[in-house]
DNA sequence: TTATCCCGCCAAGTC
DNA sequence: GACTTGGCGGGATAA
């Protein structure tokens, strides 16, 4: 059950928008959020509610970053943040491990053989496809690099066939196409044949596809690969850029929103249920929601200053939201001047009573009162910390 | 029509 | 047993 119901009925003209959904900009407000200096661990609860989306919607995110190098599994909840420095030692690893799984001499036949195939994906039953997909061996494809960069341990059985199929073991197989050899494009259709082998059947692939969609994603919006259109074919395929976009990827914001969707980079994510519910935020928010968009980081990141950032020493990589904001947090509007870190309770409370919605819905308005005052309670405790630090 | 991918069910894994 | 993790595919939206 979502914490929040939203009874009001939607308007026709307040259609669900996927645009404002996807995991691309989940991806980039997370970076947003976590990318400092000082960030070393994240809690999965608290990005969640911070992001304002489900606690799911961050698992693909972390598995896809943590499969990069960008952070790792601490303990249950817990990643620690190792950022884009992590990114280059991760690549270096995985090309190596290509390299010794063969990919460079795969790539070649398998998306020469991925052409000349014809599409038929009947061969094989699901159940054949799970088995064949763990074993290179067992494949009709000789060169079919290992689904699993690890060395497959005697007796492995279920666990290991969850392991193998991933999100995590398929960004790395999928970024292994790309550092492993000098391929300059290459589609998710062609990706996922390779890194399953022909023969399978059409909903596998159809599967394996999605998943790539999800990778691509979160990978575009790091600008490690970016989406073109193959030059002959004018089908839909990715280049790999590497890291030579990534540290801007990761620092700036984009306040020029192209009215084209951009794959991976796309606007918000912050509604419950498509056509049930229309953004929780319009209708929490409903008269800010044009004008806060750019106006609104500032503050919003101080908010989220006085809990992530205890040092008062200015960050030169300084969190700031995305154009979205978190359905868990009050959106303030006024603009502090850069540099000025000194209105924290106070002036939370005083936002707050500024900007309180007028809500139909009895929960929402205690909702909101509840995030205020977990919010002041949290903004004391900081202060305070931070006063002892000091 | 095809490409894209959100969403949440539910099974496996972990505590 | 409760909670966490995450594979999976239906089906809706975007191009």
């Amino acid at each position: 059950m979502p914490l929040v119901e939203v009874n009001a009925p939607v308007s026709k003209s307040q259609t669900y928008s996927r645009k404002q959904k996807s995991l691309g900009l989940l991806c980039t407000n997370f970076l947003k959020l976590y990318n400092r200096d000082d960030v070393h661990l994240i809690g999965l609860d608290n990005a969640a509610s911070l992001l304002g989306v489900e606690r799911r919607r961050i698992y693909d995110i972390v598995n896809v970053l943590e499969s990069i190098g960008v952070l790792s599994r601490k303990a249950k909840n817990q990643y620690s943040w190792k950022g884009f420095k992590g990114i280059p030692g991760a690549l270096e690893e995985l090309r190596e491990e290509g390299m010794r799984e063969g990919f460079i001499a795969y790539q070649y036949h398998a998306i020469r053989d991925a052409k000349d195939s014809d599409d038929d994906g009947d061969d094989y039953d699901d159940d054949d496809d799970d088995d064949r997909g763990s074993n290179p061996n067992s494949s009709s494809q000789p060169h079919r690099p290992n689904p699993s960069s690890a060395p497959k341990p005697l007796g492995a059985s279920k666990s290991d066939n969850r392991r193998e199929k991933s999100l995590g073991l398929l960004t790395q197989n999928f970024v292994k196409l790309f550092v492993c050899s000098n391929v300059e494009l290459i589609s998710l259709e062609e990706a996922a044949r390779i890194l399953l082998g022909d023969g399978h059947h059409a909903s596998i692939m159809r599967t394996k596809v999605r998943r790539l969609y999800d990778i691509a994603n979160v990978l575009s919006s790091m600008h490690l690969i970016e989406k073109v259109h193959h030059p002959e074919t004018r089908k839909p395929a990715f280049r790999w850029l590497g890291l030579k976009f990534a540290d801007v990827a990761a620092t700036s914001v984009d306040q020029n929103e192209s009215k084209k969707r951009v794959f991976g980079t796309d606007i918000t994510n912050t509604s419950y249920k498509r056509n049930k519910v229309e953004s929780v935020e319009k209708n929490i928010y409903p008269k800010l929601n044009t004008q806060m968009h750019v106006k609104n980081e500032t503050l919003e990141n101080e908010v989220q200053m006085n809990v992530l950032d205890l040092d008062m020493n200015q960050s030169s990589k300084s969190y700031r939201f995305g154009p979205f904001a978190p359905n868990s947090m009050p959106k303030p509007k006024a603009i502090v001047p850069q540099g000025s870190r000194i209105r924290k309770v106070h002036d939370f409370e005083s936002l707050a009573n500024m900007y309180r919605p007028q809500y139909q819905n009895q929960a929402l308005k205690d909702l909101f009162d509840h995030y205020v005052q977990a919010w002041k309670t949290w903004n004391v405790e900081v202060s305070q910390c931070s006063a002892t630090v000091h």
